[in-house]
DNA sequence: GTGTATCTTGACGGAAATTTGACACTCCAC
DNA sequence: GTGGAGTGTCAAATTTCCGTCAAGATACAC
């Protein structure tokens, strides 16, 4: 599913937004300032950013600059109400794709942010994710160890890619359970143990003594 | 080197942005009506295209939805006096990667003209397409193999050059449906793997054993 | 219009994946 | 140590999913 972080401080602006791309089926994500807003998309790796460009604590520009050598791929929309020709160039040459005047219409911005992911991953560029011999490629879906393919079921894939997408970090088991599942879906989260015991089985050289995939007792599994 | 292309019938708009481009060290060409416009983007396939909407002819936006399925890795930046929102979202419904409200700056012109080549997906010329013995040809929609002509159906031939176009990559149903279908027609996802099965028969020298066509069970089909 | 090719739908069976619950085990607090 | 909570493991039950087919609907050529 793809993923969208807002960063805006003006709450009119920020639940109409969010609510219509939640709508569309896209996961949101929001935050308030500037700091927490770069921590957010450092960790997040959203595929579109929404960033206002007057924001408590680090302007949008920053932001830009700070993000844009780190995550090439991310689309970012500049939202600003000035729209003086130098804030736009400004905005850029740190390294924006888009940017948006407010007040705008929300539909012209859906449509921006359609446009953004189309384009933002060419198609032929792989995602691929190493750790040690395992390799996860999002693109066709395939799990290889030591080079060789090693099936996986698609629920086991999709754990092993929410995992390989924040390495080192903690996910609890609701959240494997929002993100996987989806919120309609409940299901125990013993599933999850289930799971993660095969793939294990799969991409483990002892399955007994992870080396990828460690338990975080009584929170969840992390990667790496 | 990269190749933009200007469609637009008022030199007072042109020639500014051509000489500025042509500065920047882009090849640049234009046409100024919309027929002539159609057939040079085809002819010259460019990199970014400027396209006025109100142009003789023919509008933007239908030279827009005729060249998107065409040619889908260039990037078209609308441009347009009328600036309302209808037909804002219309453009972008068209195919349109961005939308440029006259007047412009020349700078925020350039700027997004910029963003255009740099996310432009890389261009994909390729006419045929090889896999095994198995040969499919965009151009003149034909599907051989072992060097001899295997009739397809158009939707047939439609699957099957999507699959070719991304090797490896796993093309969920719903993509299928999207591009083949459109967004707005409704159909059954299932239809897609009667058509495939077909394929199958027709491609496959062990329809029970593909070694082409490969289903991702819960997502959809990848090829190679 | 008519006939043919193509497309779409729905149903069925079998296979694979998912989920559950039971039981054993481990870890930690007391 | 002991008990409780959390986790690993397994097999069985359940659900989901795909290949297949045939019949009806639609498009197309003549």
């Amino acid at each position: 599913m793809s993923r969208v972080l807002i960063v805006d401080d003006e709450p009119a602006i920020v639940i109409p937004v969010r609510d219509e791309l939640a709508f569309e089926g896209l996961e949101v994500a929001c935050a308030e300032d500037g700091p927490s807003g770069l921590k957010a998309a450092l960790e997040m790796r959203p595929d579109v950013l929404l960033l206002d460009v007057m924001l408590p604590g680090m302007n949008g520009f920053d932001i830009c600059r700070k993000l844009r050598p780190e995550l090439p791929e991310m689309w970012i929309i500049l939202l600003t109400v000035r729209g003086q020709e130098v804030d736009r160039v400004t905005g850029f040459e740190a390294g924006a794709d888009d940017y948006v005047v407010k007040p705008f219409s929300l539909r012209e911005l859906m449509a921006r942010v359609r446009v953004g992911l189309r384009r933002k991953t060419p198609a032929n560029h792989q995602r691929v994710y190493k750790f040690g011999d395992v390799e996860i490629d999002l693109r066709s879906r395939t799990v290889k160890r030591t080079g060789r393919d090693v099936p996986v079921t698609r629920k086991e894939f999709e754990i092993l890619a929410l995992l390989a997408r924040r390495p080192g970090e903690v996910i609890p088991r609701d959240e494997f359970c929002d993100l996987i599942w989806g919120p309609d879906v409940f299901v125990t989260q013993r599933v999850i143990d289930t799971h993660i015991a095969s793939l294990r089985k799969k991409i483990e050289p002892e399955p007994d003594e992870p080396q990828h995939i460690f338990s975080v007792r009584g929170v969840g599994y992390k990667l790496g």
